[in-house]
DNA sequence: TTTGATGCAAATCATTTGCATGGGT
DNA sequence: ACCCATGCAAATGATTTGCATCAAA
C-alpha cells in the first residue's frame, strides 16, 4: 500500500516559498522565507519538507560546495556557476542538439541522466 | 614575490598515495593510506596538502553528497556514476568535439570549463 | 633564524535524527 | 483513534581553524 501522505501546512508554505524561486535557494534561506509566515516552524522541517518535495521530483538539488540548493525548475536544464559571484543561472535546453552522443567506458553500462554544469565569469562580474 | 613553497615529508607522502589512484579516494580514505607511512599524521595535514595540490592543479575535486573526492587526473574528463554502487568512473574525452558548443543565458558570459557528470547503472550492477 | 607546516583539539557548517507532542485523516 | 508530521535540541559527518611547536629554507 502506498504511503499516506498528509497535507499539511508546513509543506504546502515550504512549496509556496520556492515554487516560483529562480534563485536556487538553500535550506537557510528557504527557512527565512517560510518563518514569515509561519514563524514557528522547525529548520528541520523545512529540511524534511525539501526532501519531501525532492522525492516526488517537484524539486532538483544541487550541490555547490557543501551546501545543497533547490531548484525548482524541472525540466531538462543545466546550470552555469559564475566563478565569481557564485550565482547560478539556468540554461534551458530548448536546442537539444545540444545534448551529446555518449560514450560510456565499457559496455553494460546504462545511461539514465546527465548533469551538466558550465564554469565562467556573468555578466554582472565580467565588469 | 612567490609564496615560499615547501617540501616536507607529509606533503610528499599526501601525493605519493594518491597521484595513481583511479578510485576517487575521499580525505579520509587518503588519511587511511598515509597513515600506514606516516602513523603520525593529522588528518588536518592530509587536507592541507590535499587543497594545496588542488590549488597546484594537481588534483581535481569531486563533491558526491556532502563529501568531496579526489581525482589525480586533471586531463579533460568526465565522470559516470553509478546510481547503485556509488562507484565513480572516469570518461575520458578523447574526442573533444564531443560537447560543445554551449549557448549561454546571455551575452556576456564567458565559459570556462565545463563539468558532464553521467547516471546511470554500471556493468557490476547491471547484474 | 625565519616563518611556513604540522599535530592536536576545539570549532564550524550543513544536515540529520530521537523523542515527546500535535494534528491530519 | 491511528500514526504521520512537527518542534526542539542534541547528534552527526565533513571540513576548517587556532595555537603552540617543529622543521625546511
Amino acid at each position: 500500500m502506498a504511503k499516506a501522505r498528509r497535507q499539511t501546512r508546513q509543506l504546502e508554505v515550504v512549496w509556496d516559498a520556492i515554487k516560483d524561486e529562480t534563485s536556487h535557494p538553500t535550506a537557510d534561506r528557504v527557512y527565512e522565507k517560510v518563518r514569515e509566515v509561519v514563524p514557528k516552524i522547525s529548520l528541520g522541517t523545512v529540511y524534511r519538507n525539501l526532501q519531501k518535495l525532492v522525492a516526488e521530483g517537484r524539486l532538483q538539488v544541487l550541490t555547490l560546495g557543501r551546501t545543497q540548493h533547490f531548484d525548482p525548475l524541472v525540466r531538462s536544464h543545466h546550470h552555469f556557476i559564475c566563478r565569481s559571484c557564485q550565482t547560478v543561472y539556468d540554461i534551458s535546453v530548448d536546442s537539444k542538439d545540444y545534448v551529446l552522443p555518449f560514450t560510456v567506458p565499457e559496455q553494460g553500462f546504462t545511461v539514465n541522466s546527465h548533469e551538466l554544469t558550465l564554469y565562467g565569469t556573468c555578466k554582472n562580474c565580467s565588469t
